[in-house]
RNA sequence: GCCGAAAUAGCUCAGUGGUAGAGCAACUGAUUCGUAAUCAGUAGGUCCGCGGUUCAAAUCCGCGUUUCGGCACCA
């Protein structure tokens, strides 16, 4: 007589006659799944190995193999790392403790700082604590049970958290060994099962419940794998991760510096700045052939305007001004949008002239938090591929559209196929009316769901004045990036008396459509350089081509061939020292030129070059001409 | 801005209270060489800044600056 029955993942199903737990059931499958068995997923949902099941389910085990357990074993770590931290330093104060990506980490509350001493104690505990193998189990409180037992054991922040869960609903906690913690589970049956490749990677302060205005705890992040050698390869990878680090690569490139007398800001040398123009260069003919014109605009304007916009307000904590002689205050740019209002309202402009897609390589300036700062990604000076589009509200649809098809045409060629959107809504500080906001975001929606893009929602996050779309692109190496965006502006043309000329006669309100593609050009270009690990692909490639000589008996004929090099566009040098080609091609290799072309005296003789490739580690012996006809026509850039 | 750590030659780093070091780079000379380091020599320092402790400070203490790792913020 069968009380309920299990289907398993290949549609099997399996008989009980009484309430079994998810181990019982793997050990009733097999001995050896048993022993691997970490959790079950019942219809859907993970819950713990030992949970009861007593009714008809869909159910598979879970092991190590699923692509969530990593999940749990993470959740795990950081159980076991608040335990051996309780065990070593009673005075801390447990707080929350998530999985997050490639690893985990746990906040504690405590006086004293944790040392990168205390992790290796910390770390060596965590082995101990594996090598117990405690049992963890699952137990049950009503609410305000749970706050007086975590009160009472001097656990306030605990005791908070709970306190802040609606009635009613019971209260998980775990207990492993004589550790026990509020938690939503599930979780691995016991310590053992966690292994030992974790490992505990630093230190950090965070804020209580992530608010700036809450005191600060001490967040210890870590890592782990199911395999010793997973956890070696991660390793490895964040070493790698670290040679593309573009404040390296830009020092080792000769291409920019940054130094303490202009914090937040880049000095741009000769190779830097050749990558920056053909950058430049190119999206400027992406927004020739889109039909935007390009514009120059002021860098300090006087606070009257930015108190119209609204900016004085709502951004002038982020804003450097400037005391003149004569008792005025300018402030230096922080976004370019007031200002092409200005050069849209002088004159009267038609529904003829709409859409007005007014571009501008903007200067800004912006004064960030001290701790934001980050080598050229995060700057207080930066240049944005800023343009606002003047349109009607009927035209939001196509703007959008168009503009979201460039933005993946020029995110292709960079070489970011991968891209995500996410919608952001209003915030709390707004200037707008309720009725302005449902208009934009509902106009930005169906603009967005015209264009076929899925996105995700972000709320809270808009910009003061509208609602945005931001584009996150994802790297070489999967990181995500957020640069290109697109907001939709009913506020300004309002605060700054934007009108143009209808076809009925009368004056209307333009909409505004603020949009960037590559967001600032100091935060893209470190991108792109950790995208390519400095390795460019030849258009992008400050220098693209070296000639370096075998003997000084081809320095002449390498002159001509760096000439014809020169004379066809390519940014070419020449190498005639002194020195063994062994050098020559270590040297330029090191510094990622893309091409070498080696010439001795047989190519002299013969009117041939050696191409060389970055990376490759054969040559192809080609008559003079073929290679440059095929450098160059390799060179081109996209869209020119 | 907050928590923590760090700052020594152009770069990477050693130097725990007693004369400031190494490798690479630079410079000079020799070498004319066939695809990732030729050999020899020379020069190079407010040990981040300012104060303090000490007979004596790169080293210990305080303040400041900047950078790094996070948090918060954000393009």
């Amino acid at each position: 007589m069968s009380l309920f029955a299990i289907t398993l993942p290949d549609g099997s199903q399996r008989h009980y006659d009484r309430p079994m737990s998810g181990a019982e059931i793997a050990l009733d499958i097999g001995p050896g799944l048993a022993k691997s068995a970490l959790a079950v997923r019942v219809d859907g949902t993970m819950r713990d190995l030992a949970g009861i099941i007593d009714r008809d389910v869909h159910l598979a085990i879970v092991t190590k193999r699923d692509p969530d357990a990593l999940e749990l074993l993470r959740h795990d770590a950081a159980h076991v790392m608040a335990e051996a931290v309780k065990e070593l330093y009673p005075d801390a104060q447990v707080t929350i403790g998530p999985a997050i990506d490639n690893g985990f980490y746990y906040d504690f509350a405590r006086a004293t700082p944790f040392t990168p001493d205390d992790l290796i104690r910390i770390e060596a505990r965590m082995q101990e604590i594996v090598s117990r193998d405690e049992v963890i189990q699952r137990e049950e409180m009503d609410r305000d049970q749970a706050v007086r037992f975590f009160e009472g054991m001097g656990e306030k922040y605990k005791a908070e958290l709970i306190a802040s869960i609606p009635e009613g609903q019971p209260i998980g906690l775990y207990r492993q060994g004589a550790f026990i913690d509020l938690c939503r589970g599930p979780h691995l049956p016991s310590t053992g099962k966690l292994g030992k490749a974790f490992k505990l990677m630093k230190v950090a302060g965070a804020y209580w419940r992530g608010d700036s205005r809450n005191e600060m705890l001490q967040r210890i992040y870590g890592t782990a794998w199911f395999e010793e050698k997973d956890l070696q390869a991660y390793l490895t990878m964040l070493e790698e991760a670290e040679k593309r680090d573009h404040r390296r690569l830009g020092r080792e490139m000769a291409l920019f510096h940054q130094q303490d007398e202009a914090v937040g800001s880049v000095f741009w040398h000769p190779k830097g700045w050749t990558l920056w123009r053909t950058v430049e260069g190119y999206i400027r003919n992406r927004l020739e052939a889109s039909g935007y014109v390009e514009v120059k605009t002021p860098q300090l304007v006087d606070r009257s305007l930015w108190e119209a916009s609204g900016h004085w307000e709502k951004f002038g904590a982020n804003m450097f001004t400037v005391q003149t002689a004569d008792e005025r205050t300018l402030a230096i740019k922080p976004m370019n949008c007031p200002c092409h209002v200005q050069i849209f309202r002088t004159g009267i402009k038609s529904y003829r002239d709409l859409p007005l897609r007014m571009a501008e390589f903007g200067s800004c300036h912006r004064y960030e938090p001290s701790g934001a700062m980050h080598g050229i990604m995060r700057v207080r000076a930066f240049t944005q591929d800023d343009a606002h589009i003047f349109c009607t509200e009927d035209q939001i649809t196509s703007e959008t559209v168009a503009f979201c098809e460039l933005l993946k045409e020029v995110y292709r060629d960079f070489g970011f196929e991968d891209v995500r959107v996410k919608f952001s809504d209003r915030p709390p500080t707004r200037a707008g009316s309720d009725e302005i906001w449902d208009k934009a975001e509902g106009a930005l929606l169906a603009a967005s769901a015209a264009a076929g893009l899925e996105t995700t929602r972000n709320p809270g996050e808009g910009a003061f004045y509208g609602p945005k779309l931001e584009f996150v692109l994802r790297d070489a190496i999967g990181r995500d990036w957020q640069c290109g965006t697109m907001q939709v502006d009913f506020v300004l043309p309002e605060r700054l008396d934007a009108a143009y000329i209808a076809e009925d006669g009368q004056k209307h309100r333009p909409v505004m459509l603020h949009r960037a593609i590559l967001g600032s050009f100091e935060r893209f270009l470190g991108i792109l350089i950790e995208h390519y690990a400095g390795r460019f692909p030849i258009w992008l490639a400050p220098l693209q081509v070296v000639v370096a000589t075998i003997t000084n008996e081809a320095d002449a004929y390498a002159a001509q061939v760096l000439a014809q090099l020169r004379a066809r566009g390519l940014r070419a040098e020449c190498d005639l020292r002194n020195e063994k080609i062994n050098l020559k091609v270590r040297e330029h290799s090191l510094a990622k030129v893309p091409v070498m072309l080696v010439v001795g005296r047989r190519e002299a003789e013969m009117s041939n070059v050696a191409v060389r490739r970055l990376g490759g580690s054969n040559q192809e012996i080609l008559a003079l001409g073929e290679a440059v006809d095929k450098l160059v026509a390799e060179a081109v850039v996209p869209g020119a």
